[in-house]
DNA sequence: CGGCCGATTATCT
DNA sequence: GATAATCGGCCGG
């Protein structure tokens, strides 16, 4: 196992996150280790990417996204779900890769405990509150390290996908985001893939 | 301080 | 496909 370095991550959104493709997602949980393949993520670039939560300017929420790369922006949205990205670029640029979904590796049985409702179900990790449900992550998380051995949540580097199973779209969700940032195909994920 | 809206999900039709 | 659930962030007054 080898976890990413902050090197990895001091790369503009868009490699990043289609690098993160094949790596390993892992939290250890009360001695327990999670592991999630994935397989799914979208890049977030900068204060002029309108679908950015820091096109809004720095606020004590995105303030962690123009930090130094390696760290985790977790944010609460639609009242009830967490969502995981990974910051990247370097510090004084906002960018982040938000992890969309993962396929369960390691550690399924606390997975399926810390997310009992529709549990071990086709695509019960395939989506990014559905992912942070599973390996037990919430804001507790936010602005933690990844590139540190001392916390319960990083990265490991996996087997890279080829470009021929890799679609690119664009994100999902962004309803009242202006083109081109509407449109422009910043998600990654692999053909096919699916725990169903 | 009020109001709108959201990088979603599960459920119902 | 449509929609309720649910609440913090952000903006305007």
């Amino acid at each position: 196992m080898c976890i990413l370095s902050r090197k990895f991550y001091s790369r503009p959104a868009l490699a990043v996150a289609r690098d993160l493709l094949g790596c390993r997602l892992v939290r250890l949980q009360n001695g327990h280790r999670l592991a999630g393949l994935i397989v799914e993520t979208e890049a977030y670039q900068g204060e002029e990417d309108l679908g950015c939560h820091a096109s809004a300017g720095k606020t004590p929420r995105t303030t962690v996204m123009y930090g130094p790369p390696g760290h985790a922006y977790v944010y609460f949205t639609y009242g009830m779900h967490w969502l995981l990205n990974a910051v990247t670029d370097t510090e004084g640029v906002p960018a982040a890769v938000l992890l969309r979904a993962v396929l369960p590796l390691e550690g399924q049985e606390t997975m399926a405990a810390n997310r009992p409702y529709l549990a071990r179900q086709p695509g019960w990790t395939d989506g990014p509150a559905k992912l942070t449900q599973a390996l037990g992550i919430d804001g507790a998380f936010n602005t933690a390290d990844l590139c540190s051995r001392e916390n319960t949540l990083w990265i490991e580097r996996g087997d890279i996908f080829p470009d021929e199973v890799v679609q690119q779209t664009p994100r999902v969700g962004l309803t009242s985001v202006p083109e081109p940032w509407r449109s422009i195909p910043w998600r990654f994920c692999v053909d096919g893939s699916s725990d169903g």
